[in-house]
DNA sequence: GTCTATACTCTGATAGAC
DNA sequence: GTCTATCAGAGTATAGAC
């Protein structure tokens, strides 16, 4: 094998016990997994797992890692193709949503399981969650200076509000329920824009 | 002790237990917290508790029956002497935010350990929580039939964005922070009923 | 009803042979 | 790098004396 061989090998082999790692993790929460579990799930003994991550928290801040970076090129993706400044917001927001609820475990155990860590590993974590934080801050920013958001409205105020009820939908969405996962980032994205946007703008959200 | 007395000191147990677990499962959660733990908090010996709750499990089950009636009833007081359809509605989420954040460490437990839970503990946990779910359910209902929402507003999923944007306030609120529980309360609700009221009702929501 | 002492299981982590 | 075997400790639950 070589050396280019076994590095992508050792990337292959982290994104798996991260993937196999997150679906227990969401399934049963982060303290009923057990490392043993983890490694048969991933085809591997209690040993050979300790020695890619010398403890369980090292997993699960590790997947943060990966999560958050999954999380903002999804949206990267998504909303590199559009150009209004209000579909540009609304692609993201389904976006989240999509990746939060149809793709990536990872991302629901990076926003329901951060408790679970303490100490330095709690700190290395939290940083990684501002760096999305900030990443929406940025994109709200934009919104604001294109002249989309009314200069009067909190827009800090509205990020939090709105990412939280996006967040939330992963504690009651059903795939075989009355809404559609389209259905539920459109209705918040309606409800964050209704009533915050410039004139302008406004009529053109009535149109979307 | 006469059996009154009994019944009392009785009742009073159950809370000061319940209490007592509630803050230690929102501090570091459910499963990272022992029952030792939770005894010795409690003053009691592990064997003592053990008398009053059978399993850790149950502890929890009790704990949510708790923090049901709490929030529920902390809503009827809140609302009971609120005339105006609108202002009942803000009152409410007002009453939910300030239970959640500044109360009873029992709704907090209620929103997110509830994944603890497994098997026959769970079907108790989600029938508790389909109480909570119905009471606001019902409250939805009334501000429409009483001409509050307009007609064609799905208030099924009003009522879900805008309570996950509540709860979800749970993980960043802080009170040394930039905004006021009030803030925060009101944020949301202007939030929820901008763009969906009737004639009549906008214009009474603007002076409010 | 309360306390002491303990049974039993499972956990995360590791040492050392291969 | 992987496997076997095991450690030390924590977890819940309980039996039985008082």
């Amino acid at each position: 094998m070589s050396i280019h061989e076994a590095i992508r090998a050792h990337i292959a082999d982290r994104e798996r016990i991260l993937s196999v790692s997150a679906i227990l993790f969401r399934e049963n929460g982060y303290e009923r997994t057990s490392v043993r579990e983890i490694a048969k799930a991933c085809g591997m003994l209690p040993g050979s797992l300790h020695y890619r991550y010398r403890s369980k928290d090292d997993i699960l801040v590790d997947m943060m890692r990966l999560a958050i970076e999954n999380i903002i090129s999804g949206i990267v993706v998504a909303i590199s193709s559009v150009l209004d400044p209000l579909e540009k917001m609304r692609a993201a927001l389904r976006a989240h949503v999509n990746v939060l609820m149809s793709g990536d475990a990872m991302v629901y155990v990076l926003l329901f399981e951060w408790r679970s860590l303490q100490g330095a590993a709690r700190v290395q974590m939290i940083a990684e969650r501002d760096r999305y934080e900030n990443y929406w801050q940025t994109i709200f920013d934009t919104l604001k200076v294109q002249g989309c958001i009314r200069s009067d409205v909190d827009i800090d105020m509205l990020r939090l509000i709105g990412l939280g009820a996006v967040n939330w939908v992963a504690t009651w969405y059903n795939e075989d329920g009355k809404y559609s996962l389209e259905q539920i980032g459109d209705a918040i994205w309606q409800m964050m824009t209704r009533g915050v946007l410039t004139k302008e703008y406004d009529e053109k959200a009535k149109k979307l």
